[in-house]
DNA sequence: GCCTTGACAAGAATGGTTCTTATCTGGTAT
DNA sequence: ATACCAGATAAGAACCATTCTTGTCAAGGC
């Protein structure tokens, strides 16, 4: 038997995961899985949607990618998983970082028998360039645009 | 002219919506679409969600009802709007509420030129019964049960 | 060189939410 | 009272992000 030895076939590097990867690598971007898809089909033609899922979901559970919560119309996904919140401006939907990884101010007083895990902390808020315009235009709402 | 007195004919109560709000009053149970569609649709047998998402969003811009989005499948309503934070129970999707309203952390260094403009706290853990239960079953994933 | 295992593409399926269309209703002005 | 009109409703289609299915393919171990 040689059962426990053999325990890591698990993730095979294929020309498509390099290139998620690679398009993965350093992005600041916080992408979600369509431009994944979309950043990556440029050079893999042939790349299918359930192919940047399945990549994206392998890197999750290996902990080398944070999926970040803060887009209510989709995941975005984040190669830097240092456990920093995030800063979403509800205009553009451009992510930012927060460094300072909000120090889970832990309730005081939890339902009785209730074991906390985790928490997730989001901010919301408008970035530069919305700013901008919005001083420009006085009022605008350009919620319904949604970025992709 | 008569035109700025008659400035609120928005909201016309009707049989439906009295049942959603009464479905809704006083209801601690976080309830999604769907639970305030079936609750009501006992006493209204035509009712059509269509309805139920349209009344709700009504009461949302009244700011009469909270939205949550401490539920990555579904949003879930809260007709208590005191801007408490919740606490969801990652197996069987209970939320509970917090009383203490988690002081929002401003961050120390937001994005140069970012105003922020509000955040959200979301807390998960195991209720009681979850905690329970997996305490006799020593590891149990009920994740795939979809608590509707 | 087989054979198992994992990866792939293509597209169907899922599920929550929104949109469309036609109909209905209640209040207002006539 | 009656016609009218804005808003509400029912029914179901549409939408969209995500997951699942199916068949095919390729790599590594034997």
């Amino acid at each position: 038997m040689k059962t426990e030895q053999k325990k890591k076939p698990a993730f095979r590097m294929t020309p498509q995961r390099a290139g998620i990867l690679r398009y993965l690598d350093g992005n600041k971007r916080h992408p979600s899985a369509e431009q994944v898809y979309r950043g990556v089909a440029g050079k893999f033609p042939g790349l299918s949607f359930a192919t940047v899922y399945n990549t994206l979901q392998s890197l999750l559970s290996q902990g080398e990618l944070a999926e970040i919560k803060i887009d209510p119309a989709r995941s975005r996904f984040d190669p830097c998983t240092s456990g920093h919140s995030h800063l979403m401006c509800v205009t553009c939907g451009a992510i930012a970082d927060l460094e300072a990884p909000a120090r889970p101010p832990l309730p005081r007083r939890a339902p009785a028998g209730f074991r906390i895990l985790r928490c997730n902390i989001e901010f919301y808020g408008v970035c530069p360039a919305c700013g901008k315009k919005a001083g420009k235009k006085e009022k605008i709402s350009c919620q319904k645009k949604k970025k992709k």
